[in-house]
DNA sequence: CCTTGTGAAATAGTTCACAGCA
DNA sequence: TGCTGTGAACTATTTCACAAGG
């Protein structure tokens, strides 16, 4: 496996993890990248490229085992254990972050949640709420891989400092600011703002102003 | 203003105009491209060549007009007036999206929501649940120029739809899959599992498995 | 000086097109 | 025949490096 994958190929590849799984589910057994690329928009000879970075795992005059190809996905995203996350944050949005029931099923395991005010909010179904100075300790005890910052943008840098001095190398950013990060920690910002302005680049050139 | 400009380029320039806001609430008036770029992590090449396709808003020798620069990025991103949202699934996510307080101070308005079953939902100092079955007809009575969608993964594509007949050009999809819309439609993915899953690719290589 | 704006060079990523195999 | 895997060609994006302006 080469070491210089390219990042697009990387983030395309939950992509097609995902809409295996529903095709299996829905009783697909075998799939060609053509027919894989009509699901996504993506164009067959992209699919082939990005899988044959990791091998080969399709069978010419055929396409690909929906099966085999999830399995392989599986190792090369590293799905084939879990991964325990930390939230800080439990205000409105770490809440909903807390009670979403998507991670637990794709092996993401919330093992705690910080908040400045542990004492005035509660996460329903949830991990109990600890106080947010209690987590350079609880990270030495408990090592966790994943952390999930949803804070109001200005305490953001401060608490992405103190997940990373406590050995988490991956963040989910909800706060709207840009963090620093070194090297070697991953930063994914989840930012609906930011997403919709780039949207509306296009709408106010596309369309006629009204 | 040319017409060929990178997407990517589109996609940084929210987060340019973000972080130039905070700098000027925090008494910055002026800026170096090399300044915004140990803000950002990127170089300042790529801010000055980013901006120059706009045209030309600095000052050799001194840098960026921090005011200036925000006006600029307001009237390029379309920020110079308000944009009519409606949402699509009142769920336990879509209600702490309509309840989300960052995106009126934008200039992003929710101006309806709809479910299934609206008599079962309610949001919290936000609009009225209407019936899924009003949208159409909602849309041609009144337009509206983003959808918002967080319905399960497999109403996704039939919301969307909908949208899209009624004249929808932009959608932020929350649902947890791809969906198909025509090429003058916009869609943003905002999707946790997705971003986590690109990010253990990652950790499961660079860290030794515990 | 210092810093922009920008062609040119370098690098990254996508698509083509076809040999080869089931 | 049908489809993969993949070098080669092409396209996109980033970075360099420097002339020019304040």
């Amino acid at each position: 496996m080469p070491l210089d994958i390219p990042e697009v190929v990387i983030d395309r590849l939950p992509v097609y993890y995902r809409l295996l799984a529903r095709l299996q589910r829905e009783g697909t057994t075998v799939i060609s990248s053509q027919e894989l690329g009509d699901h996504l928009g993506v164009t067959p000879a992209q699919i082939r490229k990005d899988l044959s970075y990791f091998g080969r795992f399709g069978k010419q005059g055929r396409g690909y085992s929906v099966e085999r190809l999830i399995e392989e996905l599986r190792l090369i995203l590293g799905l084939d254990r879990s991964w325990r996350m930390v939230l800080v944050g439990v205000g409105q949005l770490g809440r909903a972050i807390a009670s979403y029931r998507g991670f637990a099923p794709a092996g993401f395991e919330l093992v705690a949640a910080y908040d400045a005010h542990p004492d005035t909010v509660r996460i329903e179904d949830g991990p109990v709420v600890r106080p947010i100075g209690q987590l350079p300790t609880d990270l030495r005890a408990e090592p966790v891989d994943i952390g999930i910052v949803a804070v109001p943008a200005n305490e953001a840098q401060d608490v992405i400092d103190t997940l990373v001095a406590g050995g988490v190398q991956a963040i989910l950013n909800y706060a709207p600011r840009t963090v620093q990060v070194p090297a070697n920690v991953h930063v994914r910002r989840i930012d609906p703002v930011v997403a919709l302005q780039s949207m509306t680049y296009h709408l106010s050139r596309e369309r006629p102003r009204r």
